[in-house]
DNA sequence: ATGTACTTTGACACCGGTGTCATAATGTCG
DNA sequence: CGACATTATGACACCGGTGTCAAAGTACAT
């Protein structure tokens, strides 16, 4: 079985490779009788193109990279799971880049990443979507990226982000409607965006709601279970204790209803314990935690999307969007 | 900034591309001098080859597949990570397929995937490293592979797997141990090798303790946590209840667990529960799961790098390889 | 000095596509 | 019917590497 390449198809239709690739484009310029001859030999000797030859000649490489650092493995299954649908779609692949740098060594690992791999374009998920300084680094060397999930002020660049500020003030005005007034909050990973929009949702509920805002019930958490622990550990010490804790995903809020169960807390009935993100063990555990649902997939789909139809027109208008976080009511949750 | 080539290196160094493709790759037959003299150039310059081009050349891709159909998102990040490692160590690059087809679909999916992307091998995990017809497929089409977690024989192929059936004899006779006679079984899905595996384990272990195998204390699961849920409501539904209950994997056994705090049981005082692989939601309930610890990043690791050398020399030794798993006591068995 | 074997080097074709441009074929119009 | 514009097609260079093979250079034995 010899390999069916341009050439053979050209010589077996009888015309030339550069008419075979018009066919093979689209191009115009080219007779419906030929056009309709060089399909039925494609059909015949079952060729497919050469994306290597063709990347080399395009300067191409038909790959997205994806560039991340998440404790949470569901939420990267979901982003890639949102990416690899948008690069299907177009006959893109997706290549994976976890990540651990900051900095210098970030942007050095990245330049690596991209003089090695010939990426056509990067998307970019939290906290990577939030560097200023990376950003910065793609735009001189005019690689093209899409940001997810990322906060940060920039409409000269694709961004897909959900409203993780009106997400955490749902969440918290569905506490304080339960008559809870004592709400902890645990804070996420500092270098996300997310961060601060949750937070300040948070705030902005209470003081909407004619609750003063208490220092002392705040957490610095990283997003990672293990920090939940250690917040939970502090926030279930305090006298009082408050009624409700409010921790920015659901991996820490899972480490708090741990903690709160092993010293025989009830749930929700000594304490209510919210997450965010929807995680799958929001559901996988008892009592279910009331959470925020974001669209993920979605988020990253519509990121990668506007990204490959900007990478194969740069003219095109830059897309950013804000999608809607919904609040998903379980038992963690109750009045006071 | 010009594009630095190997003709830019070439004419810069007085030599002939030829040369400077011979230092690249280590090739013999180049005098010290001139090599050290190619080398300088290529830090002055900081030139890096495209891989796209040598990837024509070469008709290699430097891109492996990574094929998965799996709803544990935990375990499909493990086996990203180590084959991340792997590639990277290799100048590799790692394209993921997830894939939910079955038969002929599957085959055609792969096909496809093949040709459109040029991967130079795959890496199966389970399921699709136990189908029969992928591998002869795969073997048809002369496309390297390996198996990663498949319990499947086939000494032709590259293997590396880990002791499923060790791991099951070990935790059921952790369970005998601590006084248990009535151990309901969760089985997994019926395409992972595994399954059958980890139930053998239970049952020569039961054997060898004389302990009656009882069917009726046998749920069909698929190692979903929703398919869990089902099968823990039928396991907590006998009369007399058992008294500890060994899932396939940590998913249902997380299911078990919350059904059974639904119901106001006690774990492990009422009823111990089991899980297998420990998947991180092993340690982020409460209590948390006795289970069984799998090496799937090394095994995958371990997988990858043995495929790049099958890649690069076609005659290395096929390498197959059982790793040992490892039983984690945590606080959901206990004395009967 | 000369022959022989081995090392070093470069010219050139090639991988499988795409871009440029010249030329051939066809269409339009006065 | 001839002048001209437009469409269709192919020859050829090129993308940035690698493989083949011949030629030049070097080492050593005679």
């Amino acid at each position: 079985m010899k390999k069916v390449t341009i050439n053979s198809v050209a010589e077996y239709a009888g015309v030339s490779k550069k008419t075979v690739s018009r066919v093979l484009n689209n191009e115009p310029n080219v007779s419906p009788a030929t056009r309709e001859k060089v399909l039925k030999v494609f059909k015949e000797l079952d060729y497919k193109p050469n994306p290597i030859a063709r990347g080399l000649a395009r300067n191409k490489s038909f790959i997205i990279g994806c560039l991340y650092d998440n404790p949470s493995k569901s939420y990267i299954t979901r982003v890639q799971s949102g990416a690899l649908e948008a690069c299907h779609k177009f006959n893109y692949n997706l290549l994976i880049h976890p990540c651990e740098l900051r900095g210098d060594e970030l942007i050095h690992n990245v330049d690596q990443l991209l003089t090695t791999s010939r990426l056509d374009g990067l998307v970019l998920t939290p906290p990577f979507s939030d560097s200023q300084e990376l950003i910065d680094f793609l735009k001189t060397q005019n690689i093209p990226f899409a940001r997810v999930a990322s906060a940060l002020e920039d409409d000269t660049s694709i961004s897909v982000r959900s409203n993780d500020e009106q997400g955490a003030y749902e969440l918290t005005e569905h506490l304080i409607s339960l008559g809870h007034k004592e709400i902890a909050f645990i804070k996420g990973h500092q270098d996300h965006s997310a961060t601060e929009k949750r937070f300040s949702g948070y705030q902005n509920a209470l003081l909407n709601h004619g609750i003063e805002f208490n220092e002392g019930l705040v957490a610095q958490g990283n997003f990672s279970y293990h920090s939940g622990a250690d917040s939970a550990k502090q926030i279930l010490d305090l006298e009082p204790m408050p009624t409700a804790v409010f921790a920015s995903n659901d991996y820490m809020a899972a480490a708090v209803l741990k903690l709160a169960t092993q010293r025989q807390l009830r749930v929700p009935e000594d304490i209510s314990i919210a997450g965010f993100d929807n995680a799958p063990i929001a559901r996988h555990i008892w009592p279910g935690l009331t959470t925020i649902a974001q669209p993920v997939e979605e988020m990253t789909r519509q990121a990668v999307e506007q990204l490959i139809l900007q990478i194969s027109d740069p003219s095109t208008e830059v897309y950013q969007k804000v999608l809607e976080a919904k609040l998903i009511t379980r038992e963690s949750t109750a009045a006071k």
